[in-house]
RNA sequence: GCCCCCGUCGUCUAGAGGCCCAGGACGCCACCCUUUCAAGGUGGAAAUCGCGGGUUCGAAUCCCGCCGGGGGCACCA
């Protein structure tokens, strides 16, 4: 049999971390098995369903290099790609329905036509009396007479269970073993709601057995879940796929990643500049090992050797610090061009258009220095940015010249003059003429190199000083060097 | 409140009875390199394997209890 798992996403705002690992996993698991990776989109609730959510989750899965084998077309969403579809739920109400019907004629569930009102006053009540918020079962007992007068009132229904009242429920998950339940702590859950659409249990229930899944990885917040879904595919007579509940992945305050992490959502790491490559490698390390050593990991090696007996049961922090190590490893392994293009679009945004030829040359220097994309531009702004620097006196003479400035300005003078004379300005050749200059002066080369920094790149914390300054060229040095003179009259 | 899951350095993890007075990685500290910052190199601090009982010649690894953390208990997924 071959292998086939669904990553089904509900539409309802930005896909974080926590999603893209679930996804990240479940296609993995089919790479290496050879099967098949399906995209379901769960829209059944219609009041949290998010306009453009689908199409983010659709991009975040495709920048990670997820491509997925059925589901919707990703050059239009409209449509579908493979043979089970349709794979958005809101387009396959008629299934649920006709199968929450079957379940009805079997004895298996029944129609609730307890208002909300009454629902939550049970509730309430159980909690009162210290027992587990359930629904009392009201109209399972209903007689077929009283069935039949409220079914005359035209009263809104939905579709429940019929939970067996005894016994217990057990499943065998694949990174946890055993896990029993017993039946009389479970409720006659709702199936069909009252506006006619199903509830995630019993769509998923449906659609992984009509979709032939195989295997259902998901998180493990759906654990107190799965007993039903069993007695689901009981109901049935359906043969229940093989389940894996993943770890979760905590935010730093050690609770499940949610919308209040805004900062760990898909978008938010894309616009900072972590590359798909490096969080592909960070997230498939988030509970999953290769051995106890092996860090870094192609993705061919990743999909070699992905199994469900090295996935840890125990939940793992979001550590941004180890993804921006990571992320640095991968832009260290770019190549010059590759990667000034993945630049080319940061830079742009903060500081208009910008000489992709001069980004090239710009790349060597800071290419060993960032960790996000985003970096670069604070990095390599001066190399760009026209006329001079923004930057206090302070900064400018630092410790060393700070009870000095006169100093400073003379030498930041003989350093106008002398480089207003030189032929040839690259880096070796200015680096010499600045070292001889320093000697004459009698200042240290690291205070007076410094001062140019600080004149030229605006910071104190730089590329390499000769090199910038190559790259900012003769006139703009002069400038700004002529600039700093001033600031010190 | 009830049910379920989890528990090895701050963090991610290796470890499936002796190879472990616990290995790797991030982070941290120091030194080297060095015009700043990085990168790189070398070294270091950092887990009484949550706690307490067993089982065993021997336990991080098996069993029991406890504690702690997390998750679930919706006409949300």
């Amino acid at each position: 049999m071959t292998v086939r798992v669904r990553f089904p996403p509900s539409p309802t705002g930005e896909p974080h971390v926590g999603n893209l690992r679930t996804a990240l996993f479940n296609w993995l698991f089919a790479r290496h098995h050879g099967g098949t990776f399906i995209l379901r989109i769960e829209d059944t609730d219609r009041d949290r369903v998010v306009p453009g959510a689908m199409e983010a989750i659709m991009d975040a899965l495709l920048w990670l290099g997820l491509h997925w084998d059925e589901g919707p077309d990703p050059q239009d969403p409209t449509h579908d790609i493979g043979p089970y579809g349709p794979y958005v739920q809101s387009r396959r109400l008629p299934i649920y329905q006709r199968y929450a019907q079957e379940l009805v004629e079997a004895g298996h569930a029944y129609y609730c036509y307890c208002p909300p009102e009454r629902l939550e006053q049970v509730r309430k009540e159980m909690v009162r009396q210290k027992l587990p918020p359930r629904y009392d079962r009201h109209c399972r007992y209903l007689t077929d007479d009283q069935r039949r007068e409220l079914e005359e009132k035209g009263l809104p229904r939905v579709v429940r269970f019929k939970t067996p009242l005894a016994g217990e429920t057990s499943f065998y998950d694949l990174i946890r073993g055993t896990i029993t339940v017993k039946n009389e702590t479970l409720d006659d859950f709702i199936l069909l709601k009252s506006d006619g659409y199903p509830v995630y249990h019993l769509a998923s229930v449906v659609d992984d057995h009509l979709m032939s899944i195989t295997h259902v990885l998901r998180g493990e917040e759906w654990i107190p879940s799965t007993p039903r879904h069993i007695l689901l595919y009981q109901a049935f007579r359906w043969q229940p796929p093989h389940f894996a509940h993943l770890p979760m992945i905590l935010g730093p305050d050690k609770a499940k990643l949610s919308k209040r992490h805004g900062d760990m959502s898909v978008r938010e790491l894309k616009g900072k500049g972590y590359l798909p490559q490096a969080l592909f490698n960070f997230l498939g390390l988030l509970g999953w090992s290769l051995d106890d050593h092996t860090e870094i990991i192609s993705q061919e090696t990743f999909i070699r050797h992905f199994d469900l007996d090295r996935i840890s049961p125990s939940p793992a922090i979001f550590n941004i610090e180890k993804l921006n190590w990571m992320n640095g490893v991968y832009i260290r392994s770019l190549s010059q061009d590759e990667l000034a293009s993945l630049l080319e679009p940061f830079f742009s945004r903060r500081l208009g258009s910008v000489n992709v030829d001069l980004l090239k040359q710009a790349v060597p220097l800071i290419q060993e220095r960032i960790k996000t994309l985003e970096e670069a531009v604070a990095m390599a702004a001066f190399v760009f940015l026209p006329g001079t620097m923004e930057y206090s006196v302070q900064e400018l003479l630092g410790k060393a010249f700070a009870q000095r400035p006169q100093e400073a300005r003379t030498a930041l003078e003989a350093a106008c003059s002398r480089l207003e004379g030189l032929e040839v300005w690259d880096a070796q050749t200015l680096e010499e003429s600045m070292r001889t200059l320093a000697q004459r002066l009698g200042l240290r080369t690291g205070d007076f190199f410094m001062l140019l920094r600080v004149a030229i790149t605006g910071r104190t914390v730089s590329p390499p000083l000769f090199q910038s300054m190559q790259l900012v060229g003769k006139e703009r040095t002069l400038l700004r060097l002529r600039d700093a003179v001033r600031r010190l009259c």
